[in-house]
DNA sequence: CTCTTCCTCAACCGAATGGTTGAGGAAGGG
DNA sequence: CCCTTCCTCAACCATTCGGTTGAGGAAGAG
């Protein structure tokens, strides 16, 4: 397991049990038990999906006594945002631009500015 | 492969071969053999990531003679910073209000009824 | 010390993943 | 028609993944 940091996250989160992990987890921290209690799976599965986490660094685990409380390092998370919103803007810019070279292009047979046609030839309905 | 869409977007993403293709694709669309080109892999396993991707939502082929040009949907990206805006806020705010807990608790950690109020005594804003 | 609670490590298993090679379909060019 | 280009399908292989069971460490309670 020696992937990209990026790769980690977007792979720890791609499991819906890992989300739900990290879902209850925003709200507080919370011991393997408790957070294994409601999916019925063992233990030891529960406390696998948090190693994944962990090496994601999405979460880190502390000693109480026997308790291992498990808590969420939220900040990760914008790893992915800034990734995500990065190219989703750069798609959206080049969408726009699309939108323009074909608003002033002339259709090859209309030279006059086809950009006033929202509804083109009336609404037949 | 049954898993939900938010898991498979999730997943597409958690390979950084896919996610050079999404990156190169938000600027232009590309054939299969332009996206293929750059990486020492087979034709074939592109095809196969882009299958990944496009099973996810995040991208759609067309058909052009020979050509099956790959385009981006990126709308499809919205889903994951919804769902991981959700939680990181949701987090942030925690964090922000224990904060306030610990800025309104002094020094003397003796509380005599615990679930009475939220700021005990005199309120020193 | 013994016992119980909470949790992790190790080994194993079936299914999915990422890669390969080989065959072949679809659409033009001669 | 044949031939080339671009791409996908199918079969196969090694590795990873999500789950299991069994054993055992760590830290209090008696």
């Amino acid at each position: 397991m020696a992937a990209d940091p990026l790769s980690r996250v977007f792979a720890a989160l791609a499991d819906p049990t890992r989300r739900d992990m990290v879902a209850r987890l925003a709200g507080a921290d919370a011991t393997v038990g408790e957070l294994a209690e409601p999916y019925d799976v063992s233990v030891q599965a529960v406390s696998k999906h948090l190693r994944v986490l962990e090496d994601a660094g999405l979460v880190s685990r502390s000693r109480d006594a026997q308790r291992r409380p498990v808590h969420l390092e939220a900040e990760v998370l914008d790893l992915m945002t800034t990734w995500i919103e990065r190219y989703r803007r750069q798609a959206e810019e080049r969408y726009r631009r699309l939108d323009d070279v074909l608003a002033s292009m002339p259709d090859d047979v209309s030279p006059t500015h086809p950009t006033d046609d929202t509804t083109p030839g009336g609404n037949p309905s």
